[in-house]
DNA sequence: CCACCCTGCTAATTCGATTTAGCAAGGGGA
DNA sequence: TCCCCTTGCTAAATCGAATTAGCAGGGTGG
């Protein structure tokens, strides 16, 4: 075989198109073509405006049954590059994979999706500032309606450079810059507040201790969860008269930093009611409480947040509040797509949506005597 | 004011495309404007293939300069629209949310996505059939280049409708028919081999039990992963020639079952040595061992499967086996974007992978005495 | 009987990038 | 001098649906 002169092949170009897209999918002009009627037709049929571009009802049900027929589904891609719309929406979050929790985040978002016809289209960061951005731009290249940017723990951050070029929600966080966006957090003062009342009707009063932050300002950098949730249980304690017995500030919430915390606390407290502020604390409390021969709720009560799974595998079954991640995700969705951003101008700040977090009151807590006849609890009107 | 007639009106049609397409993006026209050349020429260029399509050096460098200063994006819908590939992937499970492993599998795809510069859809079918048919539809319909269709458990599953008209690959699954598809799964005979030899390996040869299944084949309904543990653990001991002392199955495994189990093998057997078939399970033994007055290792040892969070919570930490979520999620992606498919025939089979799960050696196994002579660990040839 | 309107459609354009086909200018060999 | 080839680029078609503009035919009022 002689090889051909180089200068002799005019160009080697072979038809791509025929070659990688699967040309087996029907399309509206085949639909059409079955119908016996134009793409136009077929189109406003299809998008159910055929009444109002005054398509006759035969040519109507003929359209409608080639569609069926054919097994015909529009192409969203194409669609979307005509209208600008493509029922797709990204939801960029900094952990995905080390907290059990965001599954949940992401399962209520995909529900809402769901219920919209919209898919979603997930990015993690790791808290990576240009990953951030390059996800966002990633997102906005494929022609995403909106962005939820979500937190796995309630904090302050900074915008990431491009998330509002396009509607965009904030998911479990706020932001530090005054800007016009719509975010969705738990209500983690009322939270606060909600864990050390289920210890105040249950008749503790006299030794109540805080394992995880310390008043006044002692918290964990940088989450607003924990602020938020000290401010909540230092005024239901001012109101209820109760004076706070101790309090173990901890710079991260993790099972053995709950065990030492529970230890040191056995030793200068030995108090009968503690709250943790989260759900792995509240495990290394169960394990040094264990440890110094005491039971719970026999001898110490415990409540907690977070509603982990943990707090049911806990021997007794832990009392919490949750945080309801579920609703969070399915909120910021909503939040989305219901309420489109007005970009220019509007509000001065960001608009902050709070969803409750419930006590889930399980078998942590010992009554200790009969409940004073309730107070109708004053929420106070202090700003947050 | 007078209301215009009816009639007089002739089509009240606004062009909505000026209105809801933000037309703020940077287009190859624009590129090509800003450079002097043609749109043709600008897309030889950014597509690098200038030199093959003899565009000058000076024209080169004035479109990538033009799309340099402009802040260029190509719009990959219509790049989609146009080739067909979308540099985008589904990912499909039927749990995102009830497990936190669910995260790291979906970590591991998103990073190995992520370095071949593709973005993934999540869809959650909560193993609903329509579901899964509609999820997989409404990612072809958006053009994906493949699906990655995963299950939380290893376990077998039916061909959801749709899923092979495109690349596809099973994730943690293997297929009930015939079909070729690539399926990616951890190792679970070699880790049940693991978990038994390590206690072994300690010294542990007389009374050994097992909690989550029993030998020959009582194990929960549908898991793959159960059954090819048990035939690990059984092969493993009979080649040590050691006798399994008691085994108890679970129909689930949480952890009140694990502690059940556990209570009434202490009272059957009370066994040294104690196989979990996953860390819930043995969250409920070791409670049930701490109430039984014993300790872990010193009375009794566990080893146990998954490498949950939960194994380095409990006190002592854990020696489990690891389920690789990470390198399973990573693997399906990778084996779907870069081994093709070969859609018409070729295997007559599944083509299935299975990534090493390995030991995690912590704290809750005890030495017994100096390790016998290790025997090189001869693995059998029998198929599997 | 003619201008006009309504009915019921269709042709053509558009979105943005990719790809095919091909053209103008210049150089070199016969 | 003429033909052919190469260089360096551009025009036009294409992907699939949505949308704008407009056309043919029949009826009706003046």
């Amino acid at each position: 075989m002689i090889a051909t002169p180089r200068r002799f092949v005019k160009r080697p170009l072979i038809p791509l198109t025929s070659v990688q897209v699967a040309r087996n999918r029907v399309t509206l002009a085949d639909v059409a073509r079955s119908a016996g009627v134009s793409t136009t037709a077929a189109s406003f049929v299809l998008s159910g405006r055929g009444a109002e571009m005054r398509i006759s009802p035969d040519a109507e049900a003929r359209v409608l049954r080639a569609a069926q027929e054919t097994g015909y589904r529009p192409n969203i891609v194409s669609r979307s590059l005509r209208t600008g719309t493509s029922r797709t929406i990204g939801f960029v979050s900094d952990t995905v994979a080390t907290t059990p929790f965001a599954g949940h985040l992401i399962w209520g978002a995909l529900d809402a999706a769901r219920d919209r016809e919209h898919l979603l289209f997930i990015g993690e960061t790791e808290g990576d500032q240009e990953l951030e951005t390059q996800l966002i731009e990633a997102m906005h290249d494929r022609g995403v309606d909106g962005i939820v940017f979500a937190s796995m723990y309630t904090r302050e951050l900074d915008l990431p450079a491009g998330l509002t070029h396009r509607p965009a929600v904030l998911l479990n966080a706020v932001p530090t810059q005054p800007v016009a966006i719509t975010c969705v957090v738990p209500d983690e003062f009322e939270a606060g507040r909600s864990a050390v009342n289920a210890l105040l009707r249950a008749g503790h009063r006299e030794r109540i201790a805080i394992i995880g932050a310390a008043p006044p300002d002692d918290t964990p950098e940088g989450s607003l969860a924990a602020v938020q949730r000290l401010d909540g249980i230092v005024q239901a304690m001012a109101e209820a008269g109760v004076e706070l017995a101790d309090a173990v500030p901890c710079p991260d919430w993790q099972p053995d930093i709950g065990y030492e915390a529970t230890r040191l606390l056995m030793q200068r407290t030995r108090p009968s009611g503690i709250v943790c502020f989260n759900d792995r604390l509240a495990l290394g409390a169960y394990q040094a409480i264990a440890e110094a021969g005491l039971t719970v709720p026999g001898d110490v009560s415990v409540v907690s947040f977070d509603d982990d799974l943990l707090a049911t595998w806990l021997r007794p079954h832990l009392t919490t509040v949750a945080l309801p991640h579920y609703e969070l995700g399915r909120e910021a969705i909503t939040a989305l797509l219901d309420a489109p951003q007005s970009p220019s101008g509007g509000a001065p700040g960001p608009t902050i949506r709070r969803i409750p977090m419930p006590l889930r009151e399980r078998d942590s807590v010992q009554q200790l005597r009969a409940p004073r006849p309730s107070r109708p609890s004053r929420r106070p009107l202090t700003p947050r």
